[in-house]
Formats: C-alpha cells, structure tokens, sequence
DNA sequence: AAGTCAAATGACAGTAACTCTCAAAAGATG
DNA sequence: CATCTTTTGAGAGTTACTGTCATTTGACTT
C-alpha cells in the first residue's frame, strides 16, 4: 500500500550518497528504481497517465514489464509511494511526553511537511498535480492515508488513555489529515506560490477553532 | 462517478411504488438492475468481492456481462452507487437561510443519515461492511465523497461570502465528511449496535469542540 | 581466479476489468 | 401492424496485473 501520497518528494536529487556503504546490487536497485520512476514521469507529462501504458514505462526505462510491476505492485505506486510514514512516526516519538496530544500531533505533522518539502523539485510538482487530476490517484492517494491514520491515532492514544479504535481519537486524526490535504491542494490550486505550509497553519487553525469561518 | 458511498440502502425493499406511471421499458430497467445488484451481493457474501468476476456476477443475473457493464461503469459502482448527494442537497437549501452555516451542515447531514439509513436493511450492512474491508471500494469511496465536498463547499460558500473553494470552506468541509465517515466506521466496527447517529452527533461535537479529547 | 549460492531479471502464459462495435431483439408509437 | 428507437448480447481488443521458470548477475568462499 503506498504512503501517505501527496507528501514526497520522490527524491529526484542526484542521489545524496550512494555511499561506497552499499553494494553494486543496492546501487543498481536504486538506480533502476529512479530510472522506471523518471522514464514514467516523462511519458506522463507527454501523453497523460492514463495514456501511457506500463509496457511503455518498461520500454522507455530499459527493462522488462515484468521488472516494473516487481518495483512498483501497481502503476499507481509509480507516482504514490513515498516515506512519510516512518518519518512522521518518529517525528511523533520525539515530541515531549508532556505535551498536548493535539500539539505534538500539530507540530509533528507540520514539521514532516517541511522536511519532506524542502528538497522542491519539479518533479514533486508534477506529482501532486497527477495526484490532484487523475482519479484513481487521487483515490488511492486518500488510502494511504490510512497508513498516516494508524501511526496519528497510536500516539493520540497514547497521550490520551484512549483507545487508538476510539471514536474521537480517529475523528481528531482523520480531520487533521484531511486538512493536511486541502492545504496542499490549494496550494497547488493557486500556482504553488508562496509557502506552503502557510496554508497547513490556516487550516489546522480552523480545526482548533472548531470549525468557525 | 460515485455518489458518496457508505451512505446509501441500495433499496432492497420491493421497489416503494413502482407506480404504473412507469412504462415497461423503465420497469424492466429498475429490475434488471436490481437482479444484478442482488446477484452481486450473494456472491460477494459467499466467495468475496476479489474472488467474483463479473462474468460470474452477470451469469447469475441472467444477463448479459455487457449488459452489467451498461448498468454499472465499474464493478465497484455495483457496490457505491447511491442518491444520498441530491437528497444533501435539497436538505441543504431547505435549512434557514439566517442559521449560523455550521448548523444548517450539521443538520443536513444528519438528516440526510438520518433519512437513508431509516430503511435499514442487511445489504445497507453487507455494503457498509464491503467498503470498510476492500480497498478497492475503500478507495473509491473516498473519492465519491468529492461529490459532497463540492455541495457542502457550495452551501457553505453561499452562507458566509466566501469563495467555495477557499481553503478555510475546504477544510471545514472535508472535516465534517470524514467525521460522518470515521462515525459510520466506527458503528460498523462496533457490531452496529445502536443508533449511527448517536456516533455522529458525537463525531461533530469533537470537531465543534475544537478538537478536544 | 574459479566456484558456488542467492537474488534479480526477462520471457511467457494466463486472468479479469473494462471498451468498442455491430447486428438482433424488444418496447414505444402512430 | 409497421416503423422507429432503445436495449441487449456477442465478439474482438486493450491493459493492468499474477505466477512460473529458466537465465543472468552480483556476492561470497576458497
């Protein structure tokens, strides 16, 4: 299952360190990972996602298909998969234990935006606008959420002494996240100007505000 | 696309009024569609949803696999396909036009519930049940919620002089959907014991509250 | 440097969800 | 009853996957 979607930056850097740490077979593995992913971004923005079969990718990228669908279990997670989750997660871990659960969850959350946003490539661009028009990505970008979900509503839990399956634990999580989206959506809305999270502020606000507009 | 999808009863009672008003044509239609619906659940509930093609599905409706495409775009629409956006709608317009914008959502939605879930039937069940355990559906139904989202969005533009798809109108909205969502979810894991809107009403009230735990 | 082992790859066959087209069947209408 | 329109079914084609198996290719040992 893919990630918490609209959130990374699908690491277009020349890759950091490839480090002499790992071995050929690692380098390779990145190597050809980032080949199908680039290869795919290119023909979507040529033809359209829709337009643009897997064979295609395989072929542009110089593998097999079969190769593509090891990599990436569907042609959605080409342009989903991402790392948030594990970052948010420690994120969450490291924030005082005395803290407001809906503070560290706050802070959690804007500070994983930030880093993930940091490295803005265009490439990051072009996905949440796919993510943005294309339908079955933005319908399984919202199920990865649930990966975000889970790892928000085990920490509120336990700030809280609630139970992570309670109803206003997943309430709070859910509507959190949900901001998080339309922050980022609108930020790609009007051109990606400006920071965006400016708008996650403005919208988490209006959740501690209880909704008053 | 599907309305928003873990509301509706898929009107299993025997059609309401199938009124002579109707010509045999849309007679045969309703009923086409019904025996396909109706096939589709059985075998959905013996064999699961993945394990049912639908070759299978329009064998045991006696029609045609055409034909069940004709009827419903995708196999999950079999499943998503509901009225509850026009139904939110007209609850919407009909709410005063002085109510702080806030209610008058929060009473449409429940209302709307409210009047969808009265008939309540095994296959409301079966189907609220489908959606939480098949991501396939899971997905999609997220994105049905976009259908809300923009009438909501709409209402709630109107109401306050805000554009609809200002970021503030987006986040209110959003969050009131995935409460009615999270508040469903959470009936279903709970045995459906009670009243759904009782886990509404309590769902809306984090949100109003600022969410507080 | 050669030899062995495990992992990665590619070729291939198969399934299932659609899509498109067209001719036959069946209501609607005068 | 004759004609016109809509609905249906049949069939062919596309594409996203899944599973299998032989081949290749790093990794590790001696």
């Amino acid at each position: 299952m893919p990630d918490n979607a609209v959130m990374t930056p699908a690491r277009t850097s020349p890759a950091a360190q490839p480090g002499p740490r790992l071995g050929l077979r690692e380098r390779k593995k990145i190597k050809t990972r980032q080949a199908i992913r680039t290869a795919a971004y290119r023909l979507f923005e040529e033809q359209g996602y829709d337009a643009t079969p897997v064979d295609q990718i395989a072929h542009a990228a110089d593998v097999s298909p079969s190769t593509v669908f090891r990599y990436f279990p569907t042609k959605e997670d080409i342009v989903l998969t991402d790392e948030y989750d594990p970052l948010l997660e420690s994120l969450l871990h490291e924030r005082p234990a005395d803290e407001p659960p809906l503070t560290a969850v706050r802070q959690a959350i804007v500070e994983g935006l930030r880093h993930v946003l940091g490295e803005d490539s265009p490439e990051m661009r072009m996905r949440i606008r796919l993510i943005r028009d294309v339908p079955a990505l933005r319908a399984r970008s919202g199920e990865g959420m649930a990966g975000s979900a889970g790892i928000i509503c085990r920490a509120l839990a336990g700030r809280t002494g609630r139970r992570a399956d309670d109803l206003e634990v997943r309430v709070v999580t859910t509507a959190v996240l949900a901001a998080m989206q339309e922050a980022l959506m609108t930020w790609v809305d009007e051109g990606q100007h400006g920071d965006p999270l400016t708008y996650l502020e403005r919208a988490l606000d209006v959740l501690e505000r209880g909704l008053t507009l």
